[in-house]
RNA sequence: GCCACCUUAGCUCAGUGGUAGAGCGGCGCUUUCGUAAAGCGCAGGUCCAGGGUUCGAAUCCCUGAGGUGGCUCCA
């Protein structure tokens, strides 16, 4: 039997081994760190035994320095062994202190691990001192995990006989999935707690070294509302007690940059409860950037050769009828108005517009098309209203009325991918603008067994095909989610992390057969028939709200120039200079810039500290010097003091980096 | 919508049944200052709303509203 280590030599066995006993033979330094092996890719225990040619590398755990961080990169395999081994030191701990919680299931995370647990009691955080208490405990007693295996006979009868029916159903989803045995985890020897587990997991409880219980929420067995509900209990575990105060830091850190945190310190948006959940109220700061964000996107547009329209914020509801908005996103909409006709007293309905599609169709419809004439795109920043989910909302990203930057493309099937590759264009020229890096990009399609998708298999096979070459003859690496695609059509998404690490969908560009065909579009092609176009829905930003949010996020409140609500402060060092900050601040502003004065009776690091704390791109100092020289002293918000400048320099240099956005950047020489 | 938690001055928060507090912000006075918070003073409260328990409620209980974290949903 031969061992293929990671970096290439082979190891000969004529019997059995683990990769304990290979790493002690390696070494008693890599025998001391191991916690677990990866045997042919496959992540198992330390003492998984290994009976034919396999490829193994040992998992260890990290090297610490003073401070009780790792050293250098974190290994996820070796977080995830650790975090999953403390999710059952936590279960265990909770079933000390409520022998009647009955355990669900607890993975591992990305940044940590949760239990799902039965338990009419409820557990609150004020609970959390108590189950860390218990797991030191169990820590202390530094118990081996024992895994143990039984046959899917053996394993079940054991199950049912304990009568916990997600284990049951845990076990019998393994053995479809292919397990050929069912496994248990025992923390300790033969008696020592308990728990169905597939593993894998680090040698004892003692080789976690740092852990925190982090929150608790509530879940839904195989996330059906109507199923049994739980309480999901999250934590985290570390190698080092650093990693962990860092981990802790970067949260509060991440808090501090919150949309919310920050929109609230500088006055951009407010969401008052008199006006009502998820309603944006944005303020004249917040207002602005919005309107250069219009401005920037607009310019971009009329050069791309779209026309701007504009639509009410109400339609028929007959009209959401046709395009099957209505019906099938009746829960999510507001409730229809009824309008009764005082004479006839017939009876309308009006809906607030939950989607702009539906009023662009029309104006398409309103005149007939030739093929001479597709494309045609039809393009409006239109406000749309859907009535989500109390518990959804959440600050900017998620709101009940929103502003879409909307279009809608009519054009016939021969132009499909250009056009669809042109708006794919837009939307990254749109995210390289900003500066996002950390973007993903899904394929939306939709989910073959499920029957809530509109319209023709055979046209969805074509526009999901459609969409992937798109995407694969502009290189662009992307997911594949099934059953994420919108009711009508396939949609490639554009996906953004904020930070606290939920993903939102920004950009979004959709592919639409159902709706020209609801609503009888046409057009006149070259052999004088009538045809039927094609419609692609598109909205780089996503909506103006979500955008703004992520984009404070993004930035961390600090605005570059061109979109700054206040470009530059002009910081008098007393009261004597306010007649030269005065010609400063009128020569700046005659160049379209936006500037204040802090003509606050402080000194002058007063004034910096606060036009710091309102991230003001540039102050500009002027005292005596400056008035005599005809300089401004130039203080960069993040490179700090840049010294004197003759105020038409500095106004050439602002203006050179309003026009690359950012690009360029004033220097002092 | 579901579960847990939270809601006290403009903001951030302290206050566990006995007279409502701090810092920042605001206003006034002093200071007139050169790169991250000068000093002093003053004003500011329906303790989210309604009901209950109690001699007495910001504090305990119930109902509702709003927020936060998840779950579910997201055209």
């Amino acid at each position: 039997m031969r061992i293929t280590l990671p970096d290439g030599t082979i190891r000969e066995y004529d019997q059995t081994v683990t990769g304990a006993n290979v790493a002690a033979e390696i070494g008693a330094g890599l025998a001391k760190a191991a916690i677990g092996a990866k045997i042919n890719g496959q992540l198992c225990d330390l003492n998984q035994s290994i009976d034919h040619d396999s490829t193994l590398a040992i998992v260890t755990k990290p090297r610490l320095d003073k401070k009780g961080k790792t050293r250098g990169d974190m290994d996820p395999d070796a977080l995830y062994l650790l975090r999953h081994s403390c999710a059952h030191v936590m279960a265990e701990a909770i079933q000390r202190l409520w022998p009647q919680a009955i355990l669900a299931y607890g993975p591992p995370l990305d940044n940590g691990f949760y239990y799902d647990i039965a338990l009419d009691t409820p557990i609150s955080s004020d609970d959390f001192e108590a189950i860390e208490i218990e797991m030191n405990k169990i820590i202390e007693e530094n118990r081996p995990f024992t895994r143990y295996e039984m046959s899917p006979e053996e394993g079940l009868a054991k199950l049912t006989e304990e009568g916990n029916k997600y284990k049951i159903d845990n076990a019998q989803r393994a053995l479809d999935g292919g397990s050929e045995t069912l496994s248990w985890y025992v923390t300790g020897a033969q008696g020592c707690w308990e728990d169905l587990c597939m593993g894998a997991h680090v040698p004892s409880t003692g080789t976690i070294p740092a852990f925190k219980v982090m929150s608790i929420a509530s879940s839904y067995w195989h996330g059906d509302v109507t199923s049994d509900r739980f309480q999901r209990i999250y934590g985290t575990a570390f190698f080092g007690h650093g990693d962990l105060d860092d981990h802790l830091e970067l949260l509060e850190q991440a808090k501090q940059r919150d949309h919310r945190v920050i929109g609230q310190k500088l006055g951009l948006f407010v969401i008052d409860e008199l006006v009502g959940q998820g309603l944006v109220l944005w303020k004249p700061k917040g207002a602005l950037v919005r309107s250069l964000l219009q401005d920037f996107l607009q310019a971009e547009l009329l050069r791309r050769g779209y026309q701007v329209v504009y639509t009410p914020h109400i339609g028929k509801i007959d009209l959401y009828k046709t395009s099957g908005h209505f019906p099938y996103y009746q829960d999510s909409q507001f409730p229809p108005i009824q309008m009764q006709d005082h004479v006839s007293g017939g009876e309308e309905q009006y809906l607030l517009k939950p989607m702009n599609c539906p009023h662009h169709v029309r104006i398409y419809a309103s005149e007939p098309h030739s093929y001479r004439n597709l494309p045609v795109r039809l393009a409006e920043f239109g406000t749309v209203y859907r009535f989500e989910q109390s518990g959804e909302l959440t600050g900017m990203t998620r709101v009940r009325g929103f502003t879409q930057d909307d279009a809608h493309i009519f054009c016939t099937q021969d132009q499909v991918k250009e056009e669809f590759a042109a708006t794919v264009e837009l939307t990254q020229f749109v995210f390289n603008t900003f500066g996002f890096e950390d973007v993903s990009i899904r394929l939306s399609l939709r989910d073959p067994d499920s029957d809530k998708y509109a319209g023709d298999p055979k046209l969805w096979d074509r526009a999901e095909r459609e969409l992937r070459e798109v995407l694969s003859d502009m290189q662009i690496p992307y997911t594949q989610e099934l059953g994420e695609a919108a009711f009508y059509g396939p949609k490639v998404d554009f996906v953004v992390k904020d930070v606290i690490g939920r993903s939102w969908q920004l950009g979004t560009v959709q592919l639409d057969y159902n709706l020209p065909k609801r609503f009888e579009l046409e057009y006149v092609g070259a052999d004088n028939a009538t045809h039927q176009p094609v419609m692609i829905h598109r909205a780089p930003f996503g909506s103006m709200e979500r955008f703004m949010a992520i984009l404070i996020e993004h930035y961390n409140g600090a605005f570059p120039l061109w979109l700054a609500p206040e470009q530059v402060r002009v910081l008098p060092i007393s009261d004597k200079f306010l007649g030269y900050a005065k010609e400063v601040s009128r020569a700046l502003s005659s160049e379209g810039l936006r500037v204040h004065i802090d003509d606050a009776n402080e000194r002058v690091n007063a004034k910096i500290k606060v036009a710091q704390d309102d991230k003001v791109p540039y102050m500009l100092v002027v005292g005596g010097r400056d008035a005599e020289a005809g300089t401004v002293s130039v203080r960069d918000r993040l490179r700090g003091d840049l010294g004197p400048i003759q105020l038409p320099e500095f106004m050439r240099s602002v203006q050179v980096e309003l026009s690359t956005r950012g690009q360029s950047v004033v220097e002092v020489v």
